[in-house]
DNA sequence: ATCCAGTACGTTTTT
DNA sequence: CGTACTGGAT
């Protein structure tokens, strides 16, 4: 093994990494402060047992997105190439275990997953179905209590016995159906991943025995975030070999509202009275500065242990404080900043992430990325898969596999249509419900039921009849099951012939579903379509991310933690926003808002910039802000204020004031030149589109004729162009791919 | 049964 | 401001 990528490695690590990576039997909590290598411990932990004998099948490693396990398997290979060790996330263990299980947990191996869309749908229809009047609280409100339960393994009656308020006792009947009829149709939710293993290991002693011997060495990074049942699973898996090794930093805890219990972490001692503690405290990541401020901030948190984090690296730049008039000017201007530093030299548009508290921030951002023409990724992984035609053509593909999913069979059934509508589909459940029957069971003998008559009788047994004809090749490739879907099920044609032009656009999502799934089985041959389904509704936000891709990366604060950038922008630092107003009325949930700044922070390598702007737009409304009141426990001296409100001259003045005196310019005088509004950057006409109209312009179409233009919408590739023709009344087109010549504008 | 228009409604964060 | 659902007309 001389001179091995393992002993390179190895060799480079510091002495309290290298005692983390040597204990290989008994409990070890490994302390880590942000950007203290902790993937590097674990993954050199780990090619440390193998190297010591060992086998690569007992040791079960698990993160917290699937992209975090994805790199950890790389880096393992690289050191000790050929190995096999199992790492992935909770749920995908989950997932897996349970599959294996099913017989012997009486359960059905061919479940279908359900996501928080299905989950809300799931509990619509158990209010409907238990009649229950519940006009008072929305179904999200009463899903995600359900949820809460659940991640606190709470089952129906448990909930119901303790349920002392009206909220609890409707959620608590409606938890009974929802549970039911989860059973019924075969699914399974995010959280019963967790909470059937948890209790497979509690109730079922040779199970746990047996799982217990195959894991002997267990590994958990992102300790603090882990829930009860995520414990369960972790305890139960170390009673007869309790190696059992979790990473952490409760000072990044921040799924509180997702059921962690920051406690898991905070008491491991207790549980293993003989467990080794070792502090990672030594940051590589960032600068003296960043590091001050984020410490400075944290220890404002009274519920924590206190730690001290240090880096040998330089004293850096200040973090800039920069206010804007409005959130738009903050979007436009922080991307021009982003624009300047990269067209300076020195920078690429990679090296820069935007950091929101919330999604719906993204939405400004991507129009002044457009407008400025800087590339960018908003991190969002499921948007694709989440667009209408998506989840349609995955309805039908979750029905194949399941044929109990009567979730799927409702979206899919009348789409396109085949004139069932709502009453026909009363008759249906009227029929299938006291025959304990699936939907498609009794649409297959949709001739047995009388009230359902004419189009939809036959349009019923046209859809039995293709789910039974898809059936015999769900063994083909994922790429083909998909096209034979898309094809037989009359989607691809409605699509091709509808005069929506939307719908053209659709049609290439739905192929580019193909496409994704022919790349999905090309990384590994044996996955088959329902692997693909599993992948899709297990991805995380981040595992979307190519960082590949020259892009400045747009994500939430959750979404960063791990992550690492030389530039950060965290923007709408304001009250209500960062702390969000939603947890403000708690010290706890407060806490956890000011550890989520402090994740944002510690995200930056040598750069922090912090804004907010003075209104911003909420719901159609503008109003003014009050500026964080973490800004407020910053500390001064490594701070530098930027005021770019008010009139542009202004804006510009700040600007020289606040740089006159900063010995580390980041930004050449172009900056000054760009902040004052310049007209140009909002009417130069978008590259993506080759021909430039205007409302109320005469244009010639080559099947059309003559019209005039009567409405122009949507941006870049999207943007659509509206024209009244003198012959064939009002029709509306992609813009980059009409075929239109300007008569007269 | 289907389509469209009008309105009610709501937004944290995510596997 | 945007979406998602309802109730009308066809």
């Amino acid at each position: 093994m001389n001179g091995s990528a393992y002993e390179d490695v190895v060799a480079k690590l510091t002495p309290t990494q290298r005692e983390a990576v040597l204990h290989i039997d008994g409990p070890l909590l490994v302390l880590a402060g942000p950007g203290s290598g902790k993937t590097r411990v674990i993954t050199c932990r780990i090619a440390h047992m193998l190297n010591e004998g060992v086998r690569p099948q007992q040791i079960l490693a698990i993160t917290f997105t699937n992209k975090a396990a994805g790199e950890m398997k790389q880096r393992v290979e690289a050191m000790l190439p050929g190995r096999g060790v199992w790492i992935s996330t909770f749920h995908s263990l989950g997932v897996r275990l349970l599959r294996q299980y099913a017989d012997r947990l009486g359960l059905d191996k061919n479940f279908t997953i359900y996501d928080q869309n299905d989950r809300v749908r799931m509990v619509k229809l158990s209010l409907e179905a238990a009649q229950i009047d519940a006009t008072r609280f929305t179904p999200e409100t009463i899903q995600s209590a359900i949820s809460k339960a659940k991640n606190f393994l709470m089952s129906p009656p448990a909930y119901a016995s303790k349920a002392s308020d009206y909220f609890s006792q409707v959620v608590a009947q409606v938890y009974e159906v929802y549970e039911k009829r989860m059973r019924e149709v075969n699914a399974l939710d995010f959280d019963d991943l967790l909470l059937w293993p948890a209790y497979a290991l509690k109730n079922n002693a040779e199970i746990r025995a047996e799982l217990d011997a195959r894991f002997r060495y267990v590994l958990i990074d992102e300790y603090q975030d882990t829930n009860k049942a995520q414990y369960g699973i972790a305890r139960g898996l170390s009673v007869d070999y309790p190696n059992l090794c979790v990473v952490g930093d409760p000072d990044q805890s921040v799924y509180r509202w997702r059921g962690s219990d920051i406690k898991n972490i905070l008491d491991f001692e207790r549980d293993f009275p003989n467990a080794r503690v070792i502090r990672l405290e030594e940051n590589f990541r960032s600068t003296k500065t960043i590091l001050r401020i984020a410490d400075h901030l944290i220890a404002n948190n009274t519920e924590r242990k206190e730690k001290t984090l240090y880096t040998s690296k330089g004293e850096g730049a200040k973090a800039g404080v920069m206010l804007f008039e409005t959130g738009q000017d903050e979007a436009e201007q922080v991307v021009q900043q982003i624009a300047d530093a990269v067209g300076r030299g020195g920078r690429h548009f990679c090296d820069f992430a935007i950091l929101l508290r919330i999604n719906a921030l993204s939405r400004g951002l991507e129009t002044a990325f457009i407008r400025k023409r800087v590339p960018f990724q908003i991190v969002r992984g499921l948007a694709f898969f989440d667009r209408k035609e998506n989840r349609d053509i995955l309805a039908y593909l979750r029905l194949l596999l399941n044929p109990r999913d009567d979730l799927s069979f409702l979206r899919a059934v009348n789409e396109p249509t085949r004139g069932i509508g709502k009453t026909s589909l009363e008759h249906l459940q009227a029929y299938a419900e006291p025959r304990e029957m699936s939907l498609l069971s009794a649409a297959e003998q949709v001739d047995k039921i009388p009230a359902i008559k004419g189009k939809a009788t036959a349009g019923l047994r046209n859809f039995a009849k293709l789910m039974a004809d898809l059936r015999g090749i769900v063994d083909a490739t994922p790429d083909e099951v998909m096209r034979q879907v898309i094809d037989v099920s009359g989607y691809r044609l409605m699509l091709k012939n509808s005069t929506d032009p939307d719908d053209q656009e659709r049609l290439a999502n739905v192929e580019e579903l193909i496409t994704a799934a022919h790349q999905f089985h090309a990384e590994d041959n044996s996955r088959t379509i329902s692997d693909f389904l599993e992948n899709i509704t297990l991805a995380s936000d981040v595992d979307g991310w190519d960082e590949k891709q020259d892009c400045v990366a747009v994500m939430t604060l959750h979404s960063a933690k791990g992550l690492e950038f030389p530039v950060v922008y965290m923007m709408a630092c304001e009250q209500g926003i960062l702390p969000h107003e939603r947890s403000m009325g708690e010290n706890a949930q407060l806490e956890e808002e000011r550890r989520l700044a402090f994740v944002g922070i510690t995200r930056a390598q040598e750069e922090l910039n912090l804004s907010h702007a003075r209104m911003r737009e909420f719901r159609g409304q503008t109003n003014y802000t009050i500026p964080s009141m973490f800004l407020d426990e910053l500390p001064h001296d490594c701070i530098e204020s930027m005021d770019f409100s008010g009139s542009s001259a202004k804006a510009v003045e700040g600007w020289r004031k606040s740089t006159s005196g900063a010995s580390q310019g980041w930004y050449d005088t172009g900056f000054s030149r760009t902040s004052t509004k310049r007209k140009d950057d909002f009417s130069e006409p978008l590259k993506e589109s080759t021909t430039t109209y205007s409302v109320g312009a005469l244009v010639h179409h080559d099947v059309y004729g003559v019209g005039r233009v009567t409405d122009i919408s949507g941006q870049g590739v999207l943007r659509k162009v509206k024209i009244r023709f003198n012959v064939g009344g009002e029709r509306t087109f992609l813009a980059a791919k009409a075929k239109l010549s300007v008569v007269k504008s």
